[in-house]
DNA sequence: GTCATAGTTAAAGTTAACTTCAAGTCAAGG
DNA sequence: CCTTGACTTGAAGTTAACTTTAACTATGAC
């Protein structure tokens, strides 16, 4: 492999940690660039790493690609984040892990008020129905990830 | 409505706040069952409310339906949750609570840490790839929730 | 030049938890 | 008896984030 400073899908894949058939699906949904050579594989510029790592930040955190795509789109130039680029976004993820956090503590204490009472009601327990969680649903946007939301993910 | 102490899908669905899509889907899944009228119409009996609730607070800890299942029916008679077993499966929950709960202030704290450093690395980084939650995958029981693991949910 | 290894594509499959649809049946008030 | 609203079924559709498959092509060491 003459060291040409580009990666190939493996050693991406292989550096990354994630398979090939993910880079491509990121790229096709427009989340990654890349250039071809004269036979039309794919070559990453080095970069492509931090901006994976920025993308599997951002997924544990609980944004789905979409929103990462979104977020990526609105940095100039759609480069790769830079640290200033950085600082300002993992502050907003801070909110959203502080808000996902709450959201599990109010649970996690609905449950220990309900141990031993078998209240389980569907209007007042705190468990079967945490209200400030489920306030959260509805036709616009929601922040708490899936598996913290009042609903169960639903379909349609 | 003749008060027969049986309530038809469509009053169920009113009072569990659950769609009658839902209610069907449950029984098809095993984990409710129904009688059914001589025009073949389901009746629930009251105490079903009390099994959904149950259902929605499990999930709200983060069961699957499988797992739901699945502990509904090592339940002698297949019966509701009384307050015993209330108890017991509560404590279980709240252990689940308590592992997601430290996954994600982890996952804050390592956020913390990176402000302002841009030190986003598919190695080190605590927010792109914290050890102890990924180390959770592999093929055995994974207790933590999707949006909560340490790679995305993934289709297969 | 040969050949193994690595890469390419589009299309279909996967999972959970439901929803939607089409086409037809039941219940009950008037 | 009739009509309307509620109910029934099975099958197909939905979403996210990928994976898998099939059939084919490029790369590069020897």
């Amino acid at each position: 492999m003459r060291a040409t400073d580009l990666l190939t899908v493996g050693e991406t894949s292989a550096r990354s940690g994630l398979p090939a058939s993910a880079l491509r699906y990121y790229e096709s949904q427009g989340l990654l660039e890349t250039t071809r050579t004269t036979g039309n594989q794919r070559r990453y510029p080095r970069h492509v790493l931090r901006r994976l790592a920025f993308i599997r930040a951002a997924q544990n955190v609980g944004l789905s690609l979409d929103e990462i795509r979104a977020t990526l789109a609105r940095l100039p130039d759609g480069r790769t984040p830079t640290r200033e680029d950085w600082a300002l976004l993992s502050e907003s993820w801070r909110t959203r892990l502080d808000e996902q956090i709450a959201a599990l503590l109010k649970l996690r204490d609905g449950l220990e008020s309900c141990i031993g009472c078998g209240c389980l009601s569907l209007e007042r327990c705190a468990v079967s129905n945490p209200g400030d969680i489920t306030a959260q649903r509805g036709p616009g946007a929601n922040y708490l990830p899936r598996a913290l939301r009042g609903s169960p993910p639903r379909g349609a």
